[in-house]
Order: C-alpha cells, then sequence, then structure tokens
DNA sequence: GCCAACGTTGGC
DNA sequence: GCCAACGTTGGC
C-alpha cells in the first residue's frame, strides 16, 4: 500500500465537500497533467492512503485524509464541452484523462500548515516542499505519512 | 496581484 | 526535435 498527497482548493472542493457527499466518497475529477494523471493511473491502488491538502488558501496545509476506494477509470468531464475541465483530444475510444474515487476517512482536529510542515527536520525530503512543485498529486513515504498526521 | 517555476503549444 | 511564447499553479 502507498500513501499520497493531493490538493485541492478548498473553495472549489474541501473537505467538507467531500464529507457533504454520498457515502462520503467522490471522484477526483479535473487532473490535467500529464506526470499526475501516470501517478494515478499506474500506481494509485485500492486501499492507498492520501492527505487532503487544501491549496491556495490562507494558510495551506493539510486537513484530513482519505483512502482510494474505485482505482483509475476515465475523467468523464474531458468529454463534457461545458465542463471547465472539457478536452476536445480526449475521446471515449481513447480517453486521455483519468480520476478515482476517494472516501473521507478523518479529518484533523487542527490544519497542519505548510509552514509546519517545512519546520519538520523529518519532512525535509517531501515532494510537496521541493521548490517550484506544482504537481497535485504527490507520493507520500510511509515514515512521511505518519510523522505528518503525528503533528496533529 | 505578483511572479517563479514549470508544462504545453506550435511554428519552423 | 528545438525553442520561444504563452498559460497555469500556488505561495507569498
Amino acid at each position: 500500500m502507498k500513501y499520497w498527497l493531493m490538493k485541492s482548493e478548498p473553495v472549489t472542493f474541501g473537505i467538507d465537500h467531500l464529507i457533504a457527499c454520498p457515502k462520503k466518497t467522490d471522484h477526483w475529477d479535473g487532473i490535467r497533467n500529464y506526470q499526475a494523471r501516470n501517478m494515478m493511473r499506474d500506481e494509485m491502488r485500492k486501499g492507498d492512503g492520501i492527505l487532503f491538502y487544501h491549496s491556495n488558501c490562507k494558510p495551506p496545509g493539510v486537513v484530513g485524509t482519505m483512502e482510494v476506494v474505485k482505482e483509475a477509470y476515465p475523467d468523464h468531464t474531458a468529454l463534457d464541452p461545458t465542463s471547465p475541465y472539457y478536452d476536445p483530444k480526449s475521446s471515449e475510444d481513447n480517453p486521455r484523462w483519468f480520476m478515482v474515487n476517494v472516501k473521507f476517512k478523518t479529518k484533523l482536529s487542527r490544519m497542519i500548515s505548510l509552514e509546519e510542515l517545512k519546520e519538520n527536520p523529518a519532512l525535509s525530503g517531501m515532494q510537496l516542499l521541493k521548490p517550484g512543485n506544482r504537481l497535485s498529486i504527490t507520493p507520500v513515504t510511509e515514515e512521511q505519512w505518519h510523522a505528518i498526521l503525528d503533528m496533529e
């Protein structure tokens, strides 16, 4: 089993949106970056743990955990011309973009902010903290996973 | 709102 | 296949 961190803007889709979903489960659509897609499609497996990260807000940080409940399948929003995620180069026969289903697991009693993550020496190698990292999905090691949750 | 760091696009 | 122009992300 692997661990991941997934970013989302709380204004658009925050952890409370996920909690409000039926069965606290939703599809993670809108990934339009090949690196992120490949990780999701090729490496993400049912049962993997995911840190829910709020980005583009004040402050940004980890707010909870999720679990992969359905492995990658075509992202239908890419085929919908009215969707902001529409991609005319994707098709039903040859889907370009994929998504997974995630289920809410826990909400932290407080946010572990980006600033705190940076201050924790155990997390110095985290991909999220590398300069210029913009990937919305990044792998997390088991050690990092526990180190972050221990900060709660 | 600025801007650094990328990723993508398209002309050649 | 190169690379300049452009678009996006996301912290600050």
